[in-house]
RNA sequence: GGGCUCGUAGAUCAGUGGUAGAUCGCUUCCUUCGCAAGGAAGAGGCCCUGGGUUCAAAUCCCAGCGAGUCCA
């Protein structure tokens, strides 16, 4: 019994003449107009019938139904949205992607803290679910990425005060947001009667309430949330996961109505995807050359159909389900499959070019971590699926007819982007193939199967999926086992080690005192100023000192606290680091001044307009980057510094040398022309609108105004402090680029004094160079080839001069008989390369080779020429060992060596005797 | 953010602490009217960089740089 069940009991319901019913099958509650209606109408308790049987009065496309949804609640008092992108973690930190519209307006709207952008509104949310990845074109109704179509209504209770949340007052509530749903429906023409209202109440993410999924014709075509609980262990309602839970002051209305599922309802199609990419569908079709005969098209039509009838909710039960679905249509399940399975390849193609025209038009680069792996993986399947089924059209044409239709306008940049994925994954399979070829070739030859573990490897190290191992294998002739739990072995590869996240806990000393006045936003060049202290706090290393307000600026975005002194009538405390604490702004100093006490603060000046002129810097090399590279260049983070700054992009290749030029140009330009840097308060709704999301370059801030830093055209929400004109900075140079990940480049540049003594530096260095090579700066790359090239051909030569010269030497030594055998024993003090020369000499000659030199330590080679019953590593081990070392090699070749070079001559004194015991031993 | 793998000739890659290797490509010659092919000879290596261990490091260890890949 659902806990909530008063809650559904609406006037609506009531005045409407609805009958609220149990389903005999599945336990649910739902509301009807049907009086005779039993089942809750969803499967699997009852089947599709809008296959071949469209529900509403006209047929639509994508946009002309999400334009009909949009319109219908603007006329309905709702303000219409553009729609948020698809990488949530773009404003949130717990999510990668966008996958409801609710999403938009989590956290700071929800809680309350920031003002939605309209209220009601409407919107159609482009959304991406990974987790369907695998059932997409199989299911016949699973896509990747759907548009979700929603109103919303933001409302907090009315005994609440009117300024503690961000919105106040209740706009509507459950009985509109069913009364709205109604009358969408009956103003596409449908019939009221087949209407399923669907008792289910909604838990997720520390929230709850009550919700109705609304069925129509055996389809979930709606889902009415009503978000107005939160988790409290003291809560009055028990939900279905078990937590209690009470009510909000803030509650809710998120509606998600599926525009891919209207599309299909309208056009009564098979699947999904027929009714939502015919164009796609019918390109992807001709291109790879399949095609149907009547025959064969109503074979797939009526499977396809029953397919719809089931409940087929994963991949895995539509290979179940295929030899009934192959009775039902009267052909052999091979020759089924045979047809259905390019089609899914197609559909899926359809699917996955649309999300990828998403993820890269709202500016993700593929890279290895977050939104860019994902969008890796996506790209990757996609071009498998091409490959697989023959679509032989580049995939950048497929993703930019998708890009065109959703109007995206970076469409170049996106098939750019496309090219070079496409371009890295074809290196990475060719890489990948002739490894598996070898490894293959290895074991087939040892007649073993490859054994998991190098699969294992394989996949996690180079990217290669086992079946790709299976396909190289056979050619080769090699055996593959892939285990049924390959994935989780490969999980089992990367040991769950969980980050402590070491969570801080308030102060509640600080958390009693008043905000702190930031002077810095008044006039950024004013250093000095007059303050009171309210409190003073031990801490374990200094003091925290809380003013009535400073020009202090604390650590915050990227930009490091400001240092200097306050001075009291007492006497002056330097201030080591200023941190903020919620609006409380914390000044760290090692003496303890008095509380209550008047100080006079200054700010070191130089560091401070140091730290500004890197600030207002960054801005500007971000939007110089943003013009060399493109406009999906977004920040990826950013650190300020007094001797430099780092600004990380996504990109999705290295920066070359020249772009690093054109972009120290464009920066310096900006600075000479000196514009003025200007800072302004707008409401955020406002701010949103005229520049959009890319404000946020360095996160979202909180509240109903932001602040907005305008440099020339770059537009960013920050709070940092910068310089009133860009003339100020001075010059801007970049020091280094560097690849800090796969899709992130780093760029280092100092600005100011700080540029010149960076250019300096570099300068030094090629003066010291040109210094040692006795030339001109100029010429230092030449003369340093040059040198290179010298250096190369005088090592060639004395290796040729060296072999001579042991050519020569080899008659030098001590000769000993051994019986059939000549041994020469040889003293001569030079580096292991001549000695190996020599004894080469000797061997060419067929004499056996014992020298020892004493140049660096003492070092012995031995070598003997083939047929002589002599083991070279054991005559150098006996000599090494006299002089407290130790050496060895093949029989025929031997190096050693020791520490004690005064007992070489010894040694070799000895080798006479010590080969004669090793003679044929 | 974490894990794993790899940096050796122009390219692709072998290499087990003990003399730096193969295949393709390149140069020259032979064969040919010429080309392809074939035959012969040859050139081409700071073995990514810097430390450490060792008598001895391409090889083992550490750090850095560069590249690839899997996971969150």
């Amino acid at each position: 019994m659902s806990a909530l069940e008063a809650e559904y009991r609406l006037d609506y319901f009531e005045e409407n003449d609805f009958v609220r019913r149990e389903c005999p099958e599945c336990g649910a509650h739902f509301w009807t107009r049907d009086h005779d209606q039993e089942l809750c109408g969803e499967p699997p308790c009852v089947e599709y019938s809008f296959i071949d049987n469209p529900g509403f009065e006209g047929e639509y496309s994508l946009e002309e139904m999400r334009e009909n949804f949009l319109s219908f609640f603007e006329e309905n008092g709702h303000e219409r949205v553009d729609p948020y992108p698809v990488a949530a973690n773009r404003w949130r930190d717990d999510v990668l992607l966008t996958q409801a519209s609710i999403y938009d307006f989590q956290p700071l709207v929800t809680s309350g803290k920031t003002p939605p952008p309209a209220n009601p509104l409407t919107i159609s949310q482009p959304c991406i679910r990974m987790q369907d990845i695998d059932n997409v074109g199989k299911t016949g109704r699973h896509t990747m990425a759907f548009e979700m179509m929603a109103h919303h209504a933001f409302n907090t209770r009315e005994d609440v005060d009117s300024d503690e949340y961000a919105y106040h007052g209740e706009v509507y509530w459950k009985d509109e947001t069913v009364e709205y749903c109604d009358e969408f429906f009956t103003s596409l023409g449908a019939d009221p009667e087949e209407i399923t209202y669907i008792e289910d109440p909604w838990v997720g993410g520390g929230n709850a309430g009550p919700a109705i999924e609304v069925i129509y014709r055996g389809v979930e075509l709606a889902t009415l949330v009503f978000m107005s609980m939160e988790a409290d262990p003291e809560g009055e309602y028990e939900l279905k996961d078990g937590n209690r839970y009470s009510k909000m002051d803030t509650y809710i209305v998120d509606t998600g109505y599926g525009l891919e599922r209207w599309t299909w309802v309208s056009q009564g199609t098979p699947t999904v995807y027929e009714a939502i990419y015919p164009e796609m569908i019918d390109f992807l079709t001709t291109n790879a050359g399949i095609t149907h005969t009547d025959e064969e098209a109503a074979l797939l039509h009526s499977a396809s159909k029953l397919a719809g009838h089931m409940d087929i909710d994963e991949a895995e039960d539509m290979e179940s389900a295929r030899g009934e679905i192959a009775a039902g249509v009267g052909v052999d399940v091979s020759e089924l499959e045979a047809l259905m399975e390019p089609m899914e390849a197609v559909y899926a193609i359809a699917d996955h070019c649309r999300t990828l025209a998403y993820m890269l038009g709202d500016g993700i680069v593929p890279s290895n971590v977050a939104t860019g792996y994902l969008t890796r993986m996506v790209l990757r399947r996609t071009k498998r699926l091409c490959d697989t089924v023959g679509v032989d059209a580049p995939l950048d044409e497929l993703v930019d007819m998708q890009a065109e239709r959703l109007g995206y306008e970076n469409r170049d940049t996106i098939r750019d982007i496309v090219r070079t994925e496409v371009e890295k994954y074809r290196e990475t399979l060719e890489r990948g193939g002739r490894r598996v070829e070898q490894l293959a070739q290895e074991y087939a030859e040892r007649d073993e199967p490859i054994p998991t573990e190098e699969l294992l490897e394989l996949y996690d190290s180079h990217g290669i999926q086992p079946d790709m191992v299976e396909k190289i294998a056979e050619e080769v002739g090699a055996s593959v086992e892939i285990p049924d739990d390959f994935y989780s072995l490969v999980a089992g590869r990367h040991d769950a080690g969980e980050a402590m996240r070491d969570t801080e806990e308030r102060d509640e000393r600080v958390a009693e005192l008043p905000d702190t006045e930031k002077l810095y936003y008044e006039d950024q060049t004013r250093t000095e100023f007059e303050a009171v202290i309210l409190d003073v706090i031990d801490r374990a290393e200094g003091f925290d000192v809380v003013l009535d307000q400073t020009m202090f600026y604390p650590e915050g975005g990227g930009q490091p606290a400001d240092r200097g002194t306050i001075s009291t009538d007492d006497g002056s405390y330097a201030v080591s680091d200023v941190q903020e604490d919620e609006g409380v702004v914390l000044h760290r100093v090692e003496e303890e001044p008095e509380k209550g006490a008047l100080v006079r603060g200054r700010v070191d000046p130089e560091r401070r307009q140091r730290l500004m002129a890197h600030h207002t810097a960054t801005h500007i090399v971000g939007h110089a980057t943003r013009e060399v590279l493109g406009e999906h260049i977004r920040q990826a983070g950013a650190q300020k510094g007094v001797e430099s700054a780092r600004l990380d992009v996504r990109h999705y290749d290295r920066i070359g040398r020249e772009q690093v030029k054109e972009i120290e140009r464009i920066a310096n330009h900006l600075v000479r022309d000196n514009v003025p840097v200007t800072e302004e308060w707008p409401h955020r709704n406002e701010a949103e609108a005229e520049h959009g999301f890319d404000l946020y370059q360095g996160g979202i801030p909180p509240g109903e105004r932001i602040r907005l830093i305008h440099v020339a055209e770059d537009v960013q929400a920050c709070g940092g402090t910068h310089v009133s004109r860009t003339g100020d900075i001075g010059a801007i140079k970049i020091v280094s680029t560097e690849r800090v990940q796969d899709g992130v480049e780093r760029l280092t540049f100092s600005a100011g004094a700080a540029a010149i003594e960076a250019t300096q530096e570099t300068e030094d260095a090629l003066y010291e160079a040109a210094a040692v090579l006795d030339v001109s700066p100029a010429e230092v790359p030449g003369t340093a080839e040059r040198f290179f090239e010298e250096w190369k051909a005088r090592g060639k030569e004395i290796e040729a001069l060296t072999e001579e010269l042991a050519e020569l030497r080899a008659g030098e030594g001590e000769v000993v008989e051994l019986g059939e055998a000549t041994a020469v024993i040889q003293r001569l003090d030079a580096d292991s390369d001549e000695l190996r020369a020599t004894a080469n000499a000797l061997v060419g000659e067929g004499k056996v080779a014992v020298l020892g030199s004493g140049a660096d330590g003492a070092q012995f080679v031995v070598a003997v020429p083939d047929g002589v019953g002599i083991n070279a590593g054991e005559v150098v081990g006996t000599l090494a060992d006299r002089v407290g070392g130790g050496g060895g090699g093949p029989p025929d070749f031997a190096q050693g060596g020791g520490p004690d070079a005064g007992k070489l001559d010894e040694a070799l004194e000895d080798a006479p005797d010590v080969l004669k015991r090793v003679l044929n031993a």
